[in-house]
DNA sequence: ATCGTGACGAACG
DNA sequence: CCGTTCGCCACGA
């Protein structure tokens, strides 16, 4: 038993969902209550969200921040329309497609996608 | 420790 | 699905 330890203390939250999210496929989107449930904390969507919000610009190109999205397979930003707009068109560019409303087909292009 | 805030989510109606 | 309400977690002051 032991434990072996898996979570060394030096990584604070905002690690962890950088971590999550570095691990989405290419061509696939994942939501923010899905990242927060591979940190173990299924309820934290608003605090991944809080995380990726602090990337830096050197963290764009390191972390795959635009693959993540809300549940409704949309990307929610509220001030920030200029990185919506990059998101949109980074996603575009995987692959990944945007219907009339400008929404991402979950079932299609969900990562871990249980379905 | 408490309060406020936020790229959210689920439950209700 | 939409709008509203509550809850959740983490961070900064």
């Amino acid at each position: 038993m032991k434990k072996k330890i898996s979570a060394p203390p030096k990584e604070s939250f905002y690690t962890k969902v950088y971590a999550a999210v570095k691990k989405i496929p290419k061509g696939k989107v994942a939501t923010y209550g899905q990242i927060a449930n591979i940190l173990g904390s299924p309820r934290a969507a608003r605090a991944v969200g809080y995380a990726l919000n602090a990337l830096q610009k050197n963290d764009l190109q390191s972390v795959p921040w635009q693959r993540v999205i809300n549940a409704k397979g949309e990307i929610s930003f509220k001030g920030d329309t200029i990185r919506a707009n990059l998101q949109r068109k980074l996603l575009e560019q995987e692959g990944i497609v945007f219907n009339v409303v400008a929404q991402i087909d979950l079932s299609r292009y969900g990562w871990l996608q249980k379905k």
